[in-house]
DNA sequence: CAATAAATTCCCATATTTAGAAATTTCATG
DNA sequence: CATGAAATTTCTAAATATGGGAATTTATTG
């Protein structure tokens, strides 16, 4: 098949394993979990400490993340269009709802948050950049989910449609029917799906291309969000997100009529890497492939 | 006498070649940067490419750097206690002063910037977090610097004080004077030593163990860094580092009485690092030995 | 649509890394 | 300050990655 270097993945494995909470490991500590031997263990240890990824306590002499991630995790961040594009546009809104502003992406079949503002507000509900959640129980998720295309939807769905509250959508019937409601809307509302006392308001931005590129909302604590701001948040929303969208060379399209369905479907399956991507004359077309396998 | 796995070095020198800016490459572009033999390099993409942190663009086809980054990056954020410990004091600041705050440690010879909370104000002045500035020549600098050990500061010293305006301290004496004035005042301004628009004022934050551990303060346009409005502005600095110091655990202590110096001049030799940045230098071989020339 | 150029993968002898244990150093404890 | 335990480095045969070119696939052009 293709066979990568093991110590690249050792590398990333020590670096990934702080990914569980824990932020100050021992070189046996890495050893137990990881199972490397030791010797191989300790060079790449030395390594990444020498690139500055891995620094040392200086008073327990344990290991920790560096800082060097930061700086190339932000340099992802910055080099991603739409993060730029819609900085001042994510004040904005923060500015105006004095609520956590969040974009996020759909990345497999979870949802990836990528840039955060924090409300200003004492109280708060902020998921931290690089956080992810299923897609199918938060408002970001069905925003883009309401116009991926139904490959992408029916992947979610094999992934399983777990339950969390009792609000959590669980069933392809009901999901269907919510996304068909997020169309209708063009936004999607969280009201606890995911987490008791978790609720959003997500609204999805589109690039040049017509496709879901992000969806841009924000999320709020229980007690401000009520039947009654709902309304004027979802305005805010929708309007962010369709500024953003033009300002990625997005058509505006209408809420309810032109469903993005179709043109997403006609590139649908990508992991081949081979896809017919010549056609810089030739925009994605509507195939009239309409096949609404649902029910 | 440690020698180091090239794969890694191959991995993290692919993922560092983004870091002059350019924001997609194709295998043939790294390959003219970096050299690295074709074979070896595919193996090294592919690998990066499955774990997450390169992704190929649906367009291009070319590579980018992938959110994984953003995870593990952002982990290093949250596990930094500093950053944590401060977190609502930081948007406090925000909110009272309408200024972007920042929170910046010394790392090497230069202030690492690791947390940002931007100005809601149009008009503003941010640093990305990961960004690193020399710290002799920046408010967040000064105001740790002061605060440092002997050995520290001549080390920035002996890295050189380059002019970037007429108000940089170019100069030793300048530049200890300035941190006596630091230390007496108990936090320190920039009025454009670095950009001819780049104003801040920073105080010190102290660990448990008295040492001085980051630097917190407010980076301001000029239109609103008045001399009149200083005062109050520094007073917030001031009350809000000490804040953050207090949670750490350290003991209040007076501006002028208490150098640090000394109890950080104990554990003076770090590991010295900062020799290879800006991600185009091969790897210097670490030679078996350091010239200690502390004593 | 064919021909050409470019990009990517495959192949294999050679050099390097790896794993495991032993040797050494560091740290904790009486 | 000596002793024992743990952590880290060193050492070597064996396994594996590496590099360079050839073969293949993919893009570009007339």
């Amino acid at each position: 098949m293709k066979p990568t270097p093991p110590a690249i993945h050792n590398a990333f494995d020590i670096l990934e394993a702080f990914q569980d909470g824990q932020r100050e490991f021992t070189a046996q500590e890495f050893h137990k979990k990881l199972n490397i031997s030791l010797s191989t263990q300790y060079r790449v240890l030395h390594a990444l400490e020498d690139r500055g990824y891995l620094r040392r306590d200086t008073q327990t002499g344990r290991y920790r993340l560096g800082f060097k991630f930061l700086q190339v995790g932000n340099l992802a961040l910055e080099q991603e269009e739409i993060v730029e594009t819609s900085r001042g546009i994510l004040q904005d809104m923060c500015d105006e709802t004095k609520e956590t502003i969040q974009l996020g992406i759909l990345e497999g079949v979870e949802v990836l948050y990528i840039k955060t503002i924090e409300s200003p507000l004492p109280l708060r509900y902020v998921l931290q950049p690089g956080f992810r959640t299923p897609s199918y129980c938060v408002a970001a998720g069905k925003a883009i989910l309401a116009y991926e295309s139904e490959d992408k939807i029916s992947r979610v769905i094999r992934a399983g449609l777990r339950r969390f509250t009792k609000k959590t959508i669980c069933t392809t019937t009901a999901l269907k029917r919510e996304l068909a409601d997020v169309r209708r809307g063009g936004y999607a509302v969280n009201w606890g799906e995911m987490r008791k006392s978790g609720r959003g308001v997500y609204a999805p931005v589109f690039d040049y291309s017509g496709r879901v590129a992000a969806a841009v909302g924000l999320s709020v604590p229980p007690e401000r969000f009520t039947h009654k701001r709902l309304p004027s948040l979802a305005e805010v929303v929708r309007r962010c997100a369709e500024e953003i969208s033009s300002r990625l060379g997005a058509v505006p399209l209408k809420t309810s009529a032109t469903t993005g369905e179709n043109e997403a479907a006609s590139l649908a399956e990508a992991p081949i890497r081979s896809k017919q991507r010549g056609g810089s004359n030739r925009k994605p077309e509507k195939s009239g492939r309409k096949n609404d396998t649902s029910g």
